[in-house]
DNA sequence: CCCCCCCC
């Protein structure tokens, strides 16, 4: 197979001008990573006609997938389908590559090709004043026909209304005066450049008060064909800007300051962050269907497992399971944070609990198991590895993206019948959904809870025997308190804790209940909520029943037993008298959904039957 | 110039 490469394409483009398609050869894949930053990499490629070279031309972070997937690699004839040309200082054109199709791989370089002589030409323009040249980007307010190689409808500024300074409208490198600017060709020795993007995120204003001042700012996501950047508009900015950026829409934005970009807080792929400043103007653009949305670099659930906690990515599954809202008290503020927590499974057939907060958790609807994609999620390292959202991420429910149609229809065919493997641990026990399945016997074989910490184990079982007897104590009154409380036989009670004297005191539970598994039996000691649980009846009920009807409260007892549930425990090592004995107590208790626990009942019986 | 990201 023999390739035509179109020679003379690379000399039109070193000129400004924009052939369109040209077809090309990689001569070289050079990877270029910046200040450490994780999940940044750009690739440099040495492109050929077969007459010249070009040795500028980067990839776009979109299109990393190829050379990493080992599609695009040296010698491979490429089709360059969609790319922006971009003047930098010294006339420097830097080539973005939009989009490439790879056309074959023949083992050797075609022709003799010499590196591309910019002066040469003769004829090359001046660089725009926006610092982007970009034929092919943009028919521009003053070129008709688009002749460039990225087919794209005519733009600009049509329909634009103005923002910001009253004078922007005059002012260089406009929407009215100059093509965009790629955000992949944004850096920070450039000012004069607008770009033209959508918001894909938008934060809320926030203030801050530090050893180096204090102040307010915004933050938002801004996407174009070429990547992606974030961008933070701070006090006066902030005022002025907040209300009008909205989400979704496309603006044009002209100048900015650029700095490095800190990963260690988002997942945009950009070594560059922007901060607006006193000559930043922001223009509607209501044209704008060719400004792709949000941009994903989706991690599989597997893969979280090797990351570094802490690290923020980019997230997508099947909401399999949801939990309730619940309300945490934060440690440094004390303040009440409600949380949801849902299980999420992806095609690697791995599971990983994902935590809500705040608005996001209250408004949450699981039902239908939706597809879930989040933009910036955090990964943890609580219960071996799990995924939060944060301020900045950005949360969708079935969203219009490929990977969201495809996991639809593996999970409707496959995911849904299969036992998702959790990356998640129950740590904290009840929380997420119960994984470690062991029976009694295998906690006895395997020598659950005989380590330093705690281990946690789930099993269905049925209580066969309850102590009745010693299964409520008088506590303290307060509300925080569970202390037992001393009776004082003098219509008092004394709290040890609170060193308080009380006229009264709460019931509370400690249940030594005997389960029994397919395998075995255990004693465990189940508080308050299992213990009600179990009982049927909440505490303050049965302590009544406990001093004023006795056989109704053996009633209670005589009722509970013998019934099934799932159990989460808790194992650990206790001595007492020299004897140490493992001891469970029960962490979560639920109801035995019979379909869930067939599934994993087929489960196992596959595994067994592959073996 | 922020960067809080919560709780088990």
């Amino acid at each position: 197979m023999s390739f035509n490469l179109h020679e003379g394409s690379i000399q039109e483009i070193a000129n400004g001008g924009s052939p369109k398609s040209p077809v090309l050869q990689v001569l070289g894949i050079k990877k270029i990573q910046s200040a450490g930053a994780q999940g940044s990499e750009r690739y440099r490629l040495l492109l050929s006609d077969g007459k010249h070279t070009q040795s500028s031309a980067m990839l776009a972070t979109q299109q990393n997938h190829l050379v990493n997937s080992g599609q695009l690699q040296n010698n491979c004839v490429i089709r360059l389908e969609k790319y922006i040309c971009n003047t930098i200082q010294d006339n420097r054109r830097v080539l973005i590559m939009l989009e490439v199709q790879v056309l074959g791989n023949p083992p050797n370089k075609i022709g003799n090709p010499t590196p591309v002589n910019l002066a040469a030409g003769g004829n090359a323009p001046a660089p725009a004043q926006n610092g982007g040249a970009a034929h092919a980007v943009s028919g521009g307010m003053n070129r008709p026909g688009n002749q460039g190689g990225a087919a794209r409808p005519n733009q600009g500024g049509s329909g634009a209304s103005f923002y910001g300074r009253s004078n922007v409208a005059a002012s260089p490198g406009t929407p009215g005066r100059g093509k965009p600017t790629p955000i992949a060709g944004l850096n920070p020795y450039q000012n004069r450049w607008t770009i033209r993007a959508r918001v894909t995120n938008k934060g809320t204003i926030r203030t801050w008060n530090n050893a180096r001042g204090e102040g307010k700012l915004f933050s938002m996501d801004l996407v174009d064909e070429s990547g992606e950047i974030r961008a933070t508009a701070f006090n006066d900015q902030c005022d002025k800007f907040y209300d009008l950026i909205e989400i979704g829409k496309v603006y044009f934005f002209s100048k900015g300051g650029l700095k490095t970009a800190n990963k260690k807080f988002t997942s945009i792929q950009n070594d560059y962050e922007m901060s607006f400043n006193n000559d930043t103007t922001v223009v509607l653009c209501e044209d704008e269907a060719e400004i792709p949305t949000i941009q994903y670099n989706f991690v599989p659930i597997e893969k979280l497992e090797d990351m570094e906690p802490n690290t923020v990515i980019d997230l997508i599954g099947v909401c399999k399971s949801y939990g309730e809202v619940t309300t945490i008290v934060t440690r440094a503020t004390s303040k009440e944070l409600n949380k949801r927590e849902l299980q999420i499974v992806d095609m690697s057939g791995k599971q990983v609990n994902f935590t809500l907060w705040g608005a996001e958790a209250d408004k949450f609807d699981g039902s239908g198991s939706p597809v879930l994609a989040v933009k910036g999620a955090r990964l943890s390292d609580f219960g071996g590895r799990s995924v939060g959202s944060t301020f900045s991420s950005t949360l969708m429910i079935n969203p219009d993206i490929p990977e969201a149609y495809q996991l639809r229809g593996w999970y409707d065919k496959v995911g849904c019948n299969a036992e998702a493997q959790s990356i998640s641990t129950g740590g904290g026990g009840g929380a997420g959904r119960p994984t470690n399945w062991k029976s009694f016997q295998q906690v006895k074989d395997e020598g659950l809870g005989m380590g330093e910490k705690p281990d946690y184990f789930t099993t269905k079982g049925t209580i066969v025997f309850m102590k009745k007897e010693n299964s409520m104590y008088q506590a303290c009154p307060t509300q925080e308190c569970n202390k037992k409380v001393v009776d004082l036989q003098n219509g008092f009670f004394s709290c040890e804790k609170c060193s308080k004297e009380f006229p009264n005191f709460k019931y509370r539970m400690i249940l030594n209940a005997n389960v029994a598994d397919y395998s075995g039996n255990q004693w465990a000691t189940c508080f308050q909520e299992s213990a009600e649980t179990i009982l049927g009846q909440n505490t303050e009920y049965l302590g009544n029943l406990k001093d004023q009807d006795d056989s109704a409260y053996d009633q209670v007892f005589t009722e509970a037993n013998f019934k099934s549930y799932i159990f989460t425990m808790r194992a650990k090592m206790d001595t007492y008298n020299d004897e140490s004995r493992i001891r469970c107590s029960c962490v979560g208790i639920q109801p035995v959904d019979f379909k869930e626990y067939s599934k994993k009942l087929i489960n196992d019986i596959r595994q067994m039957a592959a073996v």
